[in-house]
DNA sequence: GTAAAAACAGAAAACGCTTTCAGTTAAAGG
DNA sequence: CCTTTAACTGAAAGCGTTTTCTGTTTTTAC
């Protein structure tokens, strides 16, 4: 039932090499031949083991996307593309979920050196770079929406910066005078870090008018935007206007906002970031920056798929895709976005 | 850099059996040659090649996972509990997005027969089961979600007859007495139509009561869920309840009904099923079939496991899980619940 | 008409492991 | 003390391909 292609050889009466020759469209193989080879082949059945053919060729046409998880719709979509554009070019998607854990990233890391797959997308960056940089010696990694000054890698990333930069000014332009930078924490994401450097500076350009500027650096879902919101009720001098890393915090705040009868965005304005489908939902719907997702992913493709080809991956190239701030209900009155 | 089996056994002075066998925590290893093994393995940076290994051993630990798209939230949660089960198993996850397209499938079912996957999961059946079957030949396949009376392998679903029927006789108990059913084509779909008998079972029930039953069969999104609510204000007589194929649907009939001054559940109750974040998010929240998606994947795995273990897998098991009506804001008012 | 190049074909080596087989040494049993 | 069994080790075969190398035939070029 499960034939080779020395089976292939003998019934075509011909050498392996030529059935080989076959499958791969060598040239040098003469018509005739060629289609003893494909009448043996339909006849068996027969499909190449794909096992003898990694071990011989050096290759698997497999690469390993690590994520922290599936579930979270950013890296729902970015998988969504990444394993479309992926497939175009005859490649597969091992999908690792490091559940931000350091060992677990680790024990994904080692697809590489086991030679699993050709190359790791690496959309979870847990560990010190340090840690990851030696496995580079068996194969590429591209890092996505990562990002990190002392990798020597191809690295695809939005400009975080340049987003926050343009949703605060949207706040600040709005006559909002306290604001909160409300995220997850700085130490662990460079992401974080960005945002908030994009965060002051537009802060700074209004330095004289700014009353008050707050940072909370737990947030990370709607249940943190609940409590970021509860929190505010006991202050003293609440912000009027809120930056929020995330649709699922910024959905939270204004839920639970709503909860205690204050209407958004006049008595808080708040922007969300990633123009999830949750921000078109809730009343009022969410401003929010967009993040061109599937550009990110297709790029990413195509670097894996050259520096596999290439074999030569160990230098920096940082390529960047520009943020869209998407305004809606939940810090300007009345728009005229009707679904 | 890259060194095999021979390089170590050379250094340690041994063979290279011996090195295979403390690799593999084979007995008879004696306790001397172990250490020297392990050291000459630390100093190389010896890693096992996997494709030797799944040549040699005819095992791939990996397993594909076939489904229409992962940004469907539904299969995302099904992959992340998925992964995070195989994983334990140390057995890796290639994900396929059919798109619902046949020939996609057909493409992915080949892993089975090129040997790169021990076992597919199918959590899509865009073909007739007449030709996925001898794709069967070269391994297991398990069905997830999916059903098919002809298919003889192990599938695992949930009880949809079941969960309709127990959301409908509720919308029926809240004395509703005219009823849409609302869902995408049961003619792909044993889901549907599994959902459709359990519906028409309870509508059955109140037959004396019912005054009007309708059907519409071509609803996905949220985007259809409020295109059906626009029909529905063309026609006479209303439905004053309807039975939702899933949440999204439900919300943007949900979402449409209150762009049009409609008080749900006053005037119209809707239920949905999966019971998503969604269904939580938005006002009055959605009454919803709940799917105890992580012990359905746990099933899928164990039984995966078991069937490469066995290498029978050509006998029909069907395993149900029941589902749950979680009754919220859609269909009840007041709910109580306050997060 | 001959030399050089292009087209075709197969034998054998190689990819890096695991497994079988056969053999040696140490422990146990009587 | 000899025999049987258990513990240990390595040589070599084998997994199913592709690639290199060598060789033959055909075509092209002058």
């Amino acid at each position: 039932m499960v034939s080779t292609i020395e089976d292939v050889a003998k019934l075509a009466g011909l050498s392996r090499t030529t059935v080989s020759r076959v499958i791969n469209n060598h040239p040098y193989v003469s018509e005739d031949k060629k289609k003893r080879v494909k009448f043996a082949m339909n006849t068996l059945g027969f499909v190449p083991n794909s096992a003898a053919r990694r071990l011989r060729k050096q290759r698997t046409e497999t690469v390993a996307v690590l994520v922290p998880r599936v579930t979270n719709p950013f890296f729902s979509r970015l998988i969504e593309s990444l394993e479309i554009f992926a497939s175009d070019h005859k490649y597969k998607l091992i999908i690792c979920q490091t559940r931000y854990l350091p060992e677990k990233e680790l024990e994904y890391l080692e697809l590489l050196s086991t030679k699993q797959v050709d190359g790791i997308i690496l959309c979870s960056l847990q560990n010190h770079w340090s840690i990851v940089e030696p496995y580079l010696q068996h194969g590429p990694i591209v890092m996505c929406n990562e990002y990190t000054d002392e990798a020597h890698i191809p690295m695809v990333k939005f400009n975080q910066a340049e987003g926050a930069y343009v949703a605060t000014k949207h706040l600040l332009e709005q006559g909002h005078r306290r604001l909160l930078f409300c995220s997850g924490s700085d130490k662990s994401s460079m992401i974080v870090q960005h945002r908030k450097k994009g965060f002051l500076q537009a802060v700074s350009e209004y330095k004289e008018q700014v009353d008050s500027v707050e940072f909370v650096e737990d947030a990370y879902d709607m249940e943190d935007g609940r409590r970021v919101f509860r929190e505010l009720l006991d202050a003293k001098e609440n912000p009027t206007a809120i930056f929020a890393g995330g649709d699922e915090v910024a959905a939270g705040i204004i839920l639970e906002a709503k909860c205690h009868q204050w209407n958004i965005p006049e008595q808080l304005a708040v922007v969300g970031f990633d123009n999830q489908l949750l921000s078109e939902i809730i009343e009022p719907t969410i401003t929010t920056v967009c993040q061109p997702v599937d550009q990110m992913a297709k790029k990413v493709i195509e670097l894996m798929m050259e520096k596999i080809r290439t074999k030569t991956y160990k230098k920096q190239e940082v390529y960047e895709f520009e943020l869209e701030l998407m305004i809606k209900g939940s810090t300007v009155k009345h728009t005229t976005v009707l679904a």
